[in-house]
DNA sequence: CTGTTAGCGCATTCAA
DNA sequence: TTGAATGCGCTAACAG
């Protein structure tokens, strides 16, 4: 068991100042009970040691952290990486630690990080869209961590736990809209595979929206991709394009991601298809990337910054225990629209 | 010291398979001084009872922990979180934890990470493009944190580390080569505002080439942003090109980011001025958007999978002590071609 | 106010 | 091979 060279401990500076450890604590600790002459002469020999709390140790007896995990599946997806920005400033404010954990959707990473975080001893975990490998809430909630599922929603018999949801129904039925309200009848939809739920009631909320509308579905105008292993999203979105032309002629394409999106307009320019005059493209998220790109993208805005702090702030309340919470909450989506669908 | 429901330690296990906690250890470690029944019960019970280990508390006993910290400007950019992503996962895959520390180039934040870091009594830490207080340095270094910079370079004074290099200087050569090939010599450089090694060099690389090709350099054809607090740096492209244009008629942009040239694009677009015709434009850091946008960007590549495999590689190299390695690494980039200066 | 004491959960030395 | 004992560095009763 060897080791880094010895850091000062309070050890070291009982004995130097000739006061207990018990008594460095206090001093450290700003404790009500100790007087200012000796506390002034601790802290001082403290900073000439240039002494740092041993978090660990502190951790350990206090049995509980001041970290926390915030799962997501990709950091280098612009949606995602939103949300762990915004996540880890809030946590940075209350004096939290975060632990990243990037999935990639895989049900075993999921669990090798779940079951990572459970030995961390973290105080909370935050899941953004879903967690593939659902075992995974069970385990969470057996060992007792406190979570907060933000964009999926976790079934009691799964533990229960509060979510920040969306209505990724209404967003789909908005973005339908806007197409009729365009003329637009012949829709095609594409979309990466149905990971989570905000994924599935995307397409869900464009099937009910279609038939609300009293049109068809064809199956040839909808492309759900199988696996994205090997293809980055954009690239998926290209793909889908091409084989949405290769059936048929949408006067509109309605990407379930602005990911995606980008792939359907970067096919499109290639073949000189005109957006929106000769196919109209909608995405899902509002990026900041959908307002850059040519022809700009008309897209579903989600409150993301809203979602982050009611689910940080849920978790850290019942991280607190002030409330005993599985309230869930649900976000209103809105129509963003630009050029690629004015 | 109120405290989460108890989950079972080994002392459980010990007591319910009448041995020791110490045998416990044994056989959860699976010390080879141990007899298979007796480890066969222990585990069987173990798993019973869905012991966890308690992380905490085997870090305190070793002294050591399983966590590194990665210590970025801004996991939104798409330049960036490639780093944390890649990095995260090598970290993974050698079974170690990964914090997230994103510091807004804020010099307050790097200092509360780093001091955090020491207090969490990390492995080590990778520094992703620089930090802003450069005192931060000499903490790690003097807490005996090992650390390995990416992209800056950290000198003897601030603590000997192996650093990651990237020749940002001839980054900013291949730039100005380029256009001058186009036979584009009017050339105008803007930046965000110079944070880091990264940066200064990329402009410092520009005037370098500038001068070697016998070009003047005009003042209003430099935009260097002051703070960019409160635009991103999308927005800061999109100015930075209003400001060039009121005072001059460039032949090229070159962009310090592909952000930056993202904005610049946005803005030439808005203005129908045609790139590459009218004035061409050229990023740096061939983030995955740049191939989306229309048109396409021409970039600087810089290799940031070698970069993180041969950054965590040192790092844990020196965590692992087989080398107290102060070794510099210096990476070439290239230069990808594509519409907006063909 | 300060010292004494007792662990937190685990790894590890030394005996047996 | 297993048990007993020690301590990692710290907090928090409790006693004085």
């Amino acid at each position: 068991m060897k080791k880094a060279l010895k850091t000062p401990t309070m050890k070291d500076i009982a004995r130097i100042t000739g006061v207990t450890q018990a008594t460095v604590s206090y001093a450290i600790n700003d404790s009500e009970y100790i007087s200012e002459t000796v506390k002034k002469r601790v802290l001082d020999t403290a900073d000439e040691l240039g002494y740092i709390p041993n978090l660990v140790a502190r951790n350990l007896k206090k049995r509980t952290t001041n970290t926390i995990g915030i799962v997501v599946p990709d950091v280098m997806n612009s949606y995602y990486n939103e949300m762990v920005k915004y996540n880890e400033k809030i946590t940075r404010e209350l004096d939290y630690f975060t632990f990243i954990c990037n999935t990639m959707h895989d049900a075993d990473i999921e669990d090798w990080y779940i079951i990572s975080l459970i030995q961390q001893k973290v105080a909370g975990v935050i899941i953004c869209y879903g967690l593939t490998n659902r075992a995974c809430y069970k385990k969470l909630y057996k060992h007792n961590i406190p979570f907060v599922a933000i964009d999926d929603e976790v079934s009691d018999e799964e533990g229960e736990a509060p979510c920040v949801l969306l209505n990724n129904i209404k967003g789909s039925f908005l973005v339908v809209q806007h197409f009729i309200s365009l003329g637009i009848k012949k829709i095609a939809y594409c979309s990466e595979p149905l990971y989570n739920m905000a994924l599935r009631d995307r397409y869900e909320g464009f099937k009910v929206a279609m038939k609300e509308f009293g049109l068809p579905i064809k199956d040839e105008m909808v492309y759900i991709a199988k696996e994205d292993n090997e293809y980055e999203k954009i690239e998926l979105g290209y793909i889908a394009t091409k084989e949405i032309l290769a059936k048929g002629k949408p006067e509109g394409i309605f990407a379930s991601t602005d990911q995606m999106a980008f792939g359907v307009i970067k096919r499109l320019n290639e073949l000189k298809i005109k957006v929106p005059q000769d196919i109209a493209v909608i995405g899902y998220d509002n990026v900041p990337f959908s307002s850059v790109i040519s022809p700009s993208l008309t897209t579903i805005n989600q409150p993301i910054m809203t979602m982050c702090i009611q689910g940080t702030d849920t978790l850290f309340k019942v991280i607190r225990r002030e409330e005993e919470i599985k309230r869930k909450i649900t976000l209103e989506p809105s129509i963003v629209i630009r050029q690629s669908a004015p």
